[in-house]
DNA sequence: CTGTTAGCGCGTTCAA
DNA sequence: TTGAACGCGCTAACAG
């Protein structure tokens, strides 16, 4: 059951002379090309195989001038969306024979920078990007776009004639759920939100503020909690939001984490959710379905969103789609209701009849 | 703002040229290389940079036969824990210049004997693999050895002469948990946990028993669910307890996915947690203390494990630790005790003394 | 159907 | 301190 450690690396010569015939052949044999007649390929897999033969990567892409790589920046691995992005990501890619290079931002639009930079230099064929929280510009990507490296934003994208995005209806899904707390009987709903500089964050609180005006509520900016939506900033929201005057009567925050620590800090104060105040989430995260009162959010399925970008991505590089249809791809969302926003037993009482006592 | 899209790729050849040396000059200079005086140096780098010239890596790999990638053989990316490795991998590896290639297995072999081929032929410099549920043995793994290409196992670890590991001690973690429960007054303690291929559900299950042997309690085989740790293996485990002639008044579950599922199903089904029965995990993944009660869990930071395996294999590629010494490195772990296993308010009542009642 | 030839861009002797 | 020349392994023209 021993294989001798092989010494040297088996080239194609090796084989070819080995055969007593050409290295083209043998490449050609290789690759499966048609000019080639069977039993002579026969032969030279059956050479290959015995000698332990493997594709030298590094000759082919020089001649090639492709890797077969595509290179993935992120703002951050360890998250459940995100990591779920990623397993869609390396399905779709391991598939088709390409190969994933990995990156974090960890927000920083510095680090960003730096990685694309080394994703640059390392001749990826394509790069998928979702933006840090602090990115202002995408000068740092001017190289690919000048080169038509194909590059493709999701989830946090930025605006550019040349390069697709793919993300999910932010507004609609932030104005659904906006009228979902409404619904409920909610009037004074604070907004928990993220960097406005993401596209993400700035649709949410666009159609939260729509669905506000819709239904006749005045938008308030006192309302309006700008954070980095994580577990302490939960926390801390909490706080504010006991320390207001008025207290509201509903929360919705732009991610589960946030959302979740918050609720969880209002009902260690000795409020009750849903009963004094609502509590809604966005990304059904799996923690969405172990808090108790389970959390009403926003489906939002990273693992199809991963697919799709490296698919589109796949395309272009295959040549099976055209560079010049930069698309919007519009993922679906769904709207989750949980017991976090079943609230008030009073009925219905209809929207408009009770305008005059907001504010 | 607009830089004119480069054409061609501009070659040392080409900055040679503009400068009127020669090219082995130009890739010295690039380099470093003392031999090189000071401001010819200081001229390359300039025309480099105003040329917008870039490294080949294909060029250099195929010359060097190194390639600076690692890749990285993961089960599943999508769990906090993993995500967590790999970010702190991601993190260490960028910080020395090396670039990660990832893959998952998806729990099959057969996935992962096929991903192993695919980080062979691009030439990764090293590998790093936790193994797939189903793995028997590492033939598929023989050709890295084989050639002494650095692999490192971690997590779900095989024992080979060539390999070093990561892991902790989960037989003294599981040790430690089963007495703290048994502490805590159970006697009749499920053990819910995954393949005992895996050395890490095979120790932990060797530490449950023997701190049950310690402890003078008699093992059961019937108390011994194996399965696959998911969230609906959890539910099912609840049923599965719930249907026991003698109920049992402690559930030791090697994963927090699975032992929260599972509580929660217990608690629907009318039984308090941790009064009937106390309900521990494993992981501490953050839903541990978002569930209620929060759950006691081992604290397993993949943040570090995968810094370290990281680390580790970076320092065998750059020639600062020797190949022999495959050691076997034990990262800390830490029990952590939460409600769900907070028990009866029976004060201990010392553990030998009902030691008969059992069984 | 197969062989010959000529690079892809770089690092590295060996000479100068 | 620098240059000339070669080769890493493969593929694409261009012959035959």
């Amino acid at each position: 059951m021993s294989t001798t450690p092989e010494r040297k690396e088996v080239t194609i010569y090796d084989i070819a002379k080995a055969l007593g015939i050409s290295a083209a052949t043998v490449s050609r044999g290789l690759k499966n090309h048609p000019a080639i007649k069977q039993s002579t390929k026969e032969r030279i897999f059956e050479q290959a195989e015995l000698m332990g033969y493997r594709f030298n990567t590094f000759a082919r892409n020089l001649r090639m001038k492709r890797t077969h790589t595509i290179g993935v920046i992120v703002p951050r691995l360890n998250s459940m969306f995100m990591s779920d992005v990623l397993a869609g990501m390396e399905k779709v890619s391991n598939e088709s024979g390409y190969e994933l290079i990995i990156s974090q931002s960890l927000e920083s639009m510095e680090k960003e920078t730096k990685n694309a930079l080394t994703m640059f230099n390392s001749r990826v064929d394509g790069l998928l990007v979702s933006l840090a929280y602090d990115t202002t510009d995408i000068d740092h990507f001017k190289r690919f776009i000048d080169k038509n490296i194909p590059l493709i934003f999701f989830d946090r994208v930025f605006e550019h004639p040349n390069c697709p995005t793919i993300i999910i209806n932010n507004f609609k899904a932030a104005y659904e759920m906006t009228c979902h707390l409404i619904d409920q009987g909610c009037r004074t709903i604070v907004h928990v939100t993220g960097s406005l500089k993401r596209n993400v964050y700035a649709m949410r609180l666009k159609g939260y503020k729509e669905a506000l005006a819709d239904r006749g509520i005045q938008f308030r900016e006192d309302l309006l909690i700008v954070n980095d939506l994580s577990a302490s900033d939960g926390i801390r929201t909490a706080e504010q939001i006991l320390g207001m005057e008025e207290k509201p009567d509903g929360v919705f925050v732009t991610n589960d984490t946030c959302a979740i620590s918050c609720m969880l800090e209002l009902k260690r104060q000795g409020l009750s959710v849903p009963g004094d105040i609502a509590v809604a989430g966005f990304n059904n995260d799996p923690s969405a379905t172990i808090v108790a009162p389970n959390l009403t959010t926003v489906e939002y399925r990273g693992h199809e969103m991963g697919k799709v970008a490296a698919k589109t991505l796949i395309n272009l590089l295959d040549g099976k789609a055209d560079q010049g249809t930069a698309a919007t791809i519009v993922l679906r969302h769904q709207l989750i209701t949980r017991e976090s926003t079943k609230t008030r037993p009073r009925k219905n009482d209809l929207p408009g009849n009770d305008l005059k006592k907001q504010r």
